[in-house]
DNA sequence: AGCACA
């Protein structure tokens, strides 16, 4: 395999925030050019040419991690674009594809556990076909219907989520108990809002008037947008508030001043205060 | 843990 030096020149520009640079990936490890006779091996039948990879460093920004992982897979003709993604469901994991199955296998068993940044890759064939392959196998033309059906399967996924379904359903339950459409929108639960100069600066806050069926996850996903976020503590008695704790005062600050009457749901008004101490 | 296609 060929050496994998960091290709700084091709590099997006530094960001002074986060001064991180792609890994400089080699191959002194004798693992990755394990070209050996083997008559008795046989692809797994889930073989794909995609990779689906985990276990990713998650600080690592992710345009520096598209970088690197090309790199990192340059001699098995890798074809761009990897695709990584920030957010709190997709991070960690990226989609690397290549030419063909056998070519991406090789690179699963050979790449499997290379430690990059700190953290053993875990590399798996992926589920479903990736759009640079749909679009190399079978044109454009059978990409486009691809595309569509894709689409057609996230809104149907995104139709049935609970969150949505409830919300869905306090909607029209508020229409047929006021059948003039006054109220259309569901009331409010009166809420106690504790004015802030009352409360002292708080790395703890107090979040209020939650829409209903909000999780954890949605609340880690709003809140982890603003750095130093610890945890987020629902409370199973009381649905519509829940407690986010950050490393300090200061950035609780900024995600309370950021996020109180940010609407999750796109109609409901979170409140977010300091917690009392 | 988490299977997308900005």
């Amino acid at each position: 395999m060929a050496d994998v030096q960091s290709t700084a020149t091709t590099l997006p520009p530094s960001n002074s925030v986060e001064d991180q640079k792609p890994a400089a990936v080699t191959s002194e490890n004798g693992s990755m050019q394990d070209d050996t006779k083997e008559e008795e091996y046989k692809m797994p039948d889930n073989a794909s040419e995609t990779l689906y990879l985990q276990n990713l460093n998650e600080t690592v920004r992710v345009d520096y991690l598209k970088e690197t992982l090309l790199n990192l897979f340059k001699s098995y003709q890798v074809i761009p674009p990897v695709i990584a993604h920030g957010n709190l469901r997709m991070r960690g994991q990226a989609f690397v594809s290549f030419p063909d199955k056998e070519t991406a296998d090789k690179a699963r068993r050979e790449v499997a556990g290379f430690p990059l940044y700190g953290k053993p890759m875990q590399l798996s064939f992926a589920k479903t076909k990736s759009d640079v392959i749909v679009r190399k196998e079978e044109g454009e033309e059978g990409f486009e219907s691809h595309k569509k059906r894709r689409l057609e399967h996230k809104n149907e996924s995104r139709k049935n989520n609970p969150l949505r379904q409830k919300a869905q359903a306090k909607l029209k339950a508020a229409a047929a108990a006021d059948p003039t459409g006054a109220h259309a929108v569901a009331p409010r639960r009166t809420q106690i809002q504790m004015p802030d100069e009352y409360l002292l600066p708080n790395a703890l806050l107090f979040l209020q008037n939650l829409p209903d069926g909000t999780t954890k996850d949605d609340l880690h996903e709003v809140f982890n947008q603003y750095p130093n976020l610890l945890e987020v503590r629902l409370i199973p008695a009381k649905k519509d508030i829940a407690f986010v704790e950050y490393a300090d005062e200061e950035s609780a600050t900024v995600a309370k001043e950021a996020l109180h009457n940010f609407k999750i749901d796109g109609e409901t008004k979170m409140k977010v205060s300091y917690a009392k101490k």
